[in-house]
DNA sequence: TTGTGTTTTATTGCCTCC
DNA sequence: GGAGGCAATAAAACACAA
């Protein structure tokens, strides 16, 4: 049992909601002043919370047993000790909505830096390879043959589309790897959420491919690999609930690093 | 002191579960 | 149908720069 009689300081009252009165102000004129006026909000006490914070910490949900015990040590009503609860565990969700999106802002991050790259790898290599059939043709000529015959022709530059199509083989891996890290690395939403982080028009829309070397309907299946649809990016997963925060009864719905509770400050 | 942005406490309305 | 949870929101309390 603590008791928090003695903990008002400064400003602070920490009266409970509605006994407020039968403490300082209980005075025969300051009774109707009570009654008259809609009772304002008072903050809690820094010991009043801390308490709450441990008990939160313990067991983020409220049993009735427990929340008349809490109010009678914090000197609270129950209602208010029920509505901090309800407060701090919307808090704790936000926290958690931040962190996963920061997580994937920054997986998302990394896949741009590497689809860059094989696009850079791509053009050195398309390169390479009219400047190799460049070679071959002038060769050729100076051979006085031309008419290849069929060992040259297969050494001719590749029909337009061939490489590009090497290289969407590449990029269809690039994104199955995509993918398989968010796969991994991602927290999972049950009901496909969070498919707003990465979208069409967003300024993080950023990455786009190299369209004018794909068919239209290589762009098709480029696009649709690149930029899946959410149920895509988080695909269902029976073990993941993000609405619930943790809780000691089980299960907590993010990697048990982020269970800490240490990251809430005040 | 005052204006403004942020945090905390509390209410309301809807939903789910027993 | 009642209890309890959540999202959205209001409003008081607080922090802080100008």
């Amino acid at each position: 049992m603590v008791s928090f009689e003695d903990v008002h300081g400064g400003k602070r009252s920490t009266r409970s909601f509605f006994s407020s009165f039968d403490q300082e102000e209980n005075a025969d004129d300051g009774l109707d002043e009570y009654f008259n006026q809609p009772e304002k909000k008072r903050r809690l006490s820094p010991d009043q919370v801390r308490f709450l914070e441990r008990s939160f910490e313990v067991e983020n949900k409220l049993e009735p047993d427990r929340k008349i015990q809490l109010a009678k040590d914090l000197g609270l009503q129950p209602r208010q000790v029920a509505i901090w609860f309800q407060n701090r565990r919307a808090r704790w969700k936000t926290k958690q909505l931040e962190k996963d999106y920061q997580a994937l802002e920054s997986s998302f991050n990394s896949l741009r830096a590497e689809y860059d790259g094989l696009l850079e790898e791509k053009e050195k290599l398309k390169s390479e390879v009219l400047n190799l059939a460049d070679k071959l043709l002038l060769k050729q000529k100076q051979n006085g043959n031309s008419e290849p015959d069929d060992t040259n022709q297969n050494l001719q530059a590749p029909p337009e589309g061939t490489v590009d199509s090497a290289v969407a083989c590449k990029q269809e891996d690039l994104s199955s790897a995509k993918s398989d890290v968010l796969d991994s690395d991602s927290p999972r939403y049950v009901d496909g959420g969070h498919s707003s982080l990465i979208e069409p028009g967003d300024s993080s829309y950023v990455l786009e491919p190299d369209q004018s070397d794909l068919s239209q309907d290589e762009e098709d299946n480029f696009s649709k690999k690149l930029f899946p649809p959410p149920e895509y990016v988080f695909p269902k997963n029976e073990d993941a609930d993000y609405t619930n925060p943790p809780s000691n009864s089980g299960y907590y719905g993010f990697p048990v690093e982020d269970h800490a509770f240490g990251f809430w400050s005040y």
